[in-house]
DNA sequence: CAGCGTTTAGGCAAAACCCCGATGCGCCGC
DNA sequence: GCGGCGCATCGGGGTTTTGCCTAAACGCTG
């Protein structure tokens, strides 16, 4: 308690502020100290962010959050073995109003989605530049939803044609038999295998693989073979699929 | 802190050199700006490191260090495109005594190896902490060859062996190449894509997809996919555990 | 019952896969 | 030096697997 009042003096007196606009304080989440300094470097600059404090790992970052009171958290996913969204869904439960702008390396939409489905306020990469990741740390600070220009405009597309937002997460759309395909691509089956196993016509197996892919927009099979990966990688421990979390309210936002 | 002072004054001297130590000039090639950011911000505190310029891509490294002339070079390996070992490979052939240190986000053995006997002179993770990067840089600044602790020992106990595989990980049988093509499948590229995105033929990517499978004992493409997923994802999925943080690492040794 | 989504396929073209061979290059051992 | 070996790069040619379109039977639901 005592120590974040330190932080925030050193600050204001840092840009003879006079407390007029509040400075916002900013809760890094991050395995890599380089990436760590680097966001440090980027905010130290701005008058109206502050760097609260760092974490280096989920548990850690709990921890903080409960210290710190950030006004923001800077999560990236690549902690080791799918902290990141564990962290996204544990933190968004506890404080559903805390902004989470998650920090990846990846440029898959994939992760963005999930992510935002997960709890997430904003995605960015650690490729964007820094003006840019200053502009999507605002926009989460101020209850926005941030995306990159191409996510979004996928995430736009399926509003228009889908309907229903997809930003909920685009595994509940999928049928039981969809999702039990997803789950042996997932272990690494082929088609063929997963077609023997079910007692299935292979065309029957790759027709779900369409409409798998279709509804989680993926293009290629790889891509959907990677999805599955992933998604079990990342689940596996336990949580049923069917786990509609957070109304989420909208993915308009539209940059 | 006075660190604001110190770095300014750290140019002014760099302008009005006493000769008394020389001043070391870096060039930072990594893609991600906020990384770029951090190595500055862990180097302006020292007063014998300089940074002179960063290169986004292996084109524009190759292009600043004839221009910039610089003491070392800091190459992240995973670059969007051509790949960092191509670019020590390069910078090696045609500046035989320009020291380059390489950073990656994996904490992979193979790849310090790979690096190491492609040119590099030393090889460090962004999880490292700043003072052991601080200590990796100036020992390649110095002539001397930097692994951590783990691989070092690693590399001591193939020489003893008398080279003869570890073979722990099948992955050690990949050819570069090999690994690069892994690499993209991994993140969700086909084989197509794969191929344009390295201008190479389709048959090509084929013949090398063809023999990763061999090599790593695959029979179905969903297979290399998963594997591919799962290793450069997973991290914790097939691969031995190498922490490698070593607090003081070196296999020292002359060039 | 009409509608919508699921599950099941067939057809056709494209892509991927597989087994070959060939060339050029670099490295290692004799 | 020279042959061998592995790597990297392609091509041919055939088989298998996709990608995508279409569509029929089934099943729940308003």
């Amino acid at each position: 308690m005592a120590a974040s009042n330190s932080w925030i003096r050193t600050s204001i007196s840092q840009a003879g502020m006079t407390g007029k606009r509040r400075v916002r304080r900013v809760l890094i989440v991050d395995d890599h100290p380089i990436v760590r300094q680097g966001l440090r470097r980027v905010m130290e600059n701005e008058d109206d962010l502050t760097v609260c404090g760092e974490a280096e790992t989920a548990r850690d970052a709990r921890i903080a959050i409960k210290e710190l009171n950030p006004d923001v958290v800077i999560a990236d996913i690549s902690l080791k073995q799918g902290d990141g969204i564990e962290l996204v869904r544990d933190v968004r439960a506890h404080y559903p109003h805390l902004p989470i702008l998650v920090l990846s390396m990846h440029d898959e939409t994939i992760y963005a989605e999930r992510m935002l489905s997960a709890g997430a306020n904003g995605y960015i990469m650690k490729q964007a530049a820094s003006d840019q990741f200053l502009i999507s740390l605002r926009r989460v600070l101020d209850g926005n939803i941030y995306v990159s220009e191409a996510v979004g405009n996928n995430m736009i597309q399926k509003f228009a044609t889908g309907g229903s937002y997809t930003s909920a997460n685009p595994i509940d759309r999928l049928s039981n038999r969809e999702l039990q395909i997803l789950h042996m691509i997932g272990k690494g089956m082929s088609t063929r295998e997963t077609a023997h196993a079910l007692n299935l016509s292979v065309k029957t197996v790759e027709s779900h693989r369409q409409r798998i892919k279709r509804k989680l927009n993926l293009t290629t099979g790889t891509q959907l073979v990677q999805y599955a990966v992933n998604w079990f990688t990342g689940r596996e421990a336990g949580i049923p699929p069917s786990r509609t979390e957070g109304p989420s309210g909208d993915a308009s936002s539209a940059s």
